[in-house]
DNA sequence: CAGGTCTCCTGCTAGC
DNA sequence: TGCTAGCAGGAGACCT
């Protein structure tokens, strides 16, 4: 599942390929990946684009056009593959970008989770981007931020850090990693939370992400950046996915609850609070 | 507005 | 061995 580190990865592996490609042709095989926009207009538009540069904001990719932005969350499984131009489509295979030099960029998401936008430049601020909270090291991230938007919340500060309209790019895995860290438990409602504790989560979100863009993202399951490319952050894990095992700080059995709909690995003696 | 639930989708796995 | 029910989950829609 892509988080942030896992999008950073992908970007920068993308704007390797593809900045300064024109995209020659846009097929698409499976209409729910834009919604309810209008795919034949959107192939229209595209076609003749050069990608001038590739950004992140959270965990969606932002393709820079000439003319437009063309947003991508791959959400749970989604990912691109290089083929080249008129390679037969293989299953999975939902858009497919034929660009100038011949390659044939398809975005490949065995569940149909992930989501499409093209966008004129200006509608940008009317757009999911619009929506995003801060970024884990914007500097209007601190104390008093966190307050202002946690204090009125009684959800788990679980579900709180996965809430993208207050800190975007935190998703299960960094979630569960963060709090570990912060030796807060999960199911402290983020209301609760002191102000010590509330900088424990912005440094250790900042420390967690930015531990797992130098190694290349978490590869559990499906997650790689590339073909053949794994990241090896899962080697850095202290809690998820490890219920059952011991903790390595203290060596009690890790224990994993359902919360907020999302499996939650932690450690109750170290996140006891 | 806050929060709970449902929905999307398919591969994998536990259980029989 | 083969079948099936249940599970995984990001985020928006919808309801209370």
């Amino acid at each position: 599942m892509p988080e942030l580190p896992e999008v950073e990865t992908v970007r920068k592996a993308l704007l390797l390929k593809l900045k300064g490609r024109q995209i020659k042709k846009l097929t698409v095989l499976h209409n729910n990946v834009f919604q309810d926009q209008d795919v034949e207009l959107i192939k229209k538009l595209i076609k003749g684009q050069t990608i001038k540069d590739i950004l992140r904001r959270g965990k969606w990719l932002e393709f820079v056009l000439d003319d437009y932005y063309l947003l991508s969350h791959l959400r749970m499984e989604g990912k691109y593959v290089y083929r080249n131009v008129g390679d037969s489509i293989e299953k999975h295979q939902l858009v497919l970008f034929d660009l100038d030099n011949n390659i044939s960029l398809r975005y490949r998401d065995v569940r149909k989770f992930g989501k499409m936008y093209l966008l004129k430049k200006e509608d940008l601020n009317n757009s999911p981007i619009s929506k995003l909270g801060l970024e884990p090291w914007d500097d209007n991230l601190n104390v008093s931020y966190l307050e202002d938007k946690y204090k009125t919340k009684s959800l788990p500060i679980k579900t709180v850090l996965l809430d993208q309209s207050i800190i975007t790019g935190i998703g299960n895995i960094y979630a569960d990693e963060i709090l570990f860290l912060s030796k807060i438990n999960p199911y402290k409602r983020s209301k609760d939370l002191n102000s010590k504790e509330l900088n424990s989560i912005i440094t250790n979100t900042k420390k967690v992400l930015e531990k797992a863009i130098e190694d290349g993202g978490t590869t559990i399951r499906s997650y790689t950046s590339e073909e053949g490319v794994e990241g090896k952050n899962q080697n850095n894990l202290y809690v998820h996915q490890r219920e059952g095992e011991k903790c390595l700080i203290c060596n009690t059995v890790i224990l994993k609850d359902k919360i907020g709909g999302r499996g939650s690995y932690y450690c109750p003696n170290c996140q006891h609070n």
